[in-house]
DNA sequence: GGCGGCATCCCCCGCGCGGGGGATACGCAG
DNA sequence: CTGCGTATCCCCCGCGCGGGGGATGCCGCC
């Protein structure tokens, strides 16, 4: 069986090197047959080279590497693209799926294991990091049952959640009311479940955890 | 003169191994003597070694590149450490250098340039990547014209971001109030001041523009 | 069938807060 | 000196909002 042959996608020259160092430590399996900085470059050299696996940053310069996966998999369905992330956040590996990737390792992965992963998912199947695969089952075991939304990791449920990104966005309780088409009492009695479960008294208090938890944008 | 000798920094071992591969090119002049993949294998490396420079991710296992930063300094005046970041942000920037790094450096970096800086900076000169450092010095002229704190780009005063940074963590008039220990007329009289500069009507709105704006963590 | 969670709506109450007027003092530039 | 901006404090007013009770109907689950 000939080395897979791999597309390295980074917009730091080191990472490049870095990975091409490694995988040539294990040259009859992998093969490094092209690098790209950005992703215009990315989208010629798997155009042109048709590579086995596209094994790409989640950061890169401009566009972000879900982005990139998600054109270059709407382009050639059967694109392998496996995302290299720093982060080891569940919400991450859920949208690099959701854009079709067919692997979410982390960059402190070793050179064996890396080699293993690709291989697994020229083979068809998917990588993703162990731990993170570990957490994010447990995370999925709870969205199964119902649907997932942002603020669903604070407890709130659906409606609470949409109360609070209206809040979140500077409406008042009536305006909030007229939006969701159901009565004002409604509005505030959902902001009362809230508050007690994101431990807050006021709105403002409620829009800070909201931002800083990262949820609404 | 000998090859300078670097001692590397990094919690992922692909970094590394692109930094060594890539220094690997200038031979004659600079000598990879030792790689750490934490904070506390670098204390021991650098503490046997004695190297001319550290090059050090700002981003570690645990601890932080400016934690390490500060203690090889400590414990040694004269080490130079240079600080690697995929961060190109004047506050990060700030930071490295109230730790007392010599050099402050982005990944996008070629390996021509990051040899160059490292003879500056064994040189006893400072190595900043040069287009952060131009925006750096321009945040610094506003700095010693007395006009920066979190919140003037938008128009805020001084007292007017503290009273509005004390709002987004929550506390209510009175609460702001004692705090600043002045009367609650006056945080009133400084919120109408911020409601009409971000054109907003209450603190949530208030909130939710400083926490988008990126003010205030 | 019962039970709990969710969404919807209702009551009352009181205080916090937003909005509108001010005033005073300081420092600084013109 | 005479503004201007900033910071401090004061008045009054009214509504929005938070907190405390509920009730109802619809689900899914055991």
């Amino acid at each position: 069986m000939s080395p897979l042959r791999i597309v390295l996608v980074d917009d730091h020259e080191m990472v490049l090197q870095g990975l091409t160092t490694i995988l040539g430590r294990f040259l009859g399996r992998v093969r490094v047959v092209g690098q790209a900085l950005d992703a215009d470059e990315a989208q010629q050299l798997t155009a042109t080279l048709k590579p086995d696996v596209v094994l790409c940053d989640v950061r890169l310069k401009g566009t972000s590497g879900l982005d990139l996966c998600r054109q270059l998999v709407e382009r050639d369905p059967a694109a392998k693209v496996v995302l290299l992330s720093a982060y080891d956040d569940e919400q991450y590996l859920f949208q690099a799926m959701r854009v079709g990737a067919k692997g979410y390792l982390l960059k402190q992965i070793t050179g064996e294991d890396l080699v293993r992963h690709l291989e697994r998912v020229a083979d068809g199947e998917t990588a993703i990091d162990a731990s993170l695969a570990g957490r994010a089952v447990v995370s999925a075991a709870r969205m199964q049952g119902g649907e997932f939304w942002p603020g669903a990791g604070l407890g709130l449920t659906q409606r609470e959640s949409e109360v609070l990104a209206l809040t979140v966005s500077g409406l008042s309780n009536r305006a909030i009311a007229g939006r969701l088409v159901v009565g004002e009492e409604t509005i505030k009695s959902h902001l009362r479940s809230i508050y007690r479960k994101l431990d807050v008294s006021d709105r403002a208090g409620a829009v800070t955890v909201a931002l800083r938890e990262g949820i609404f944008h």
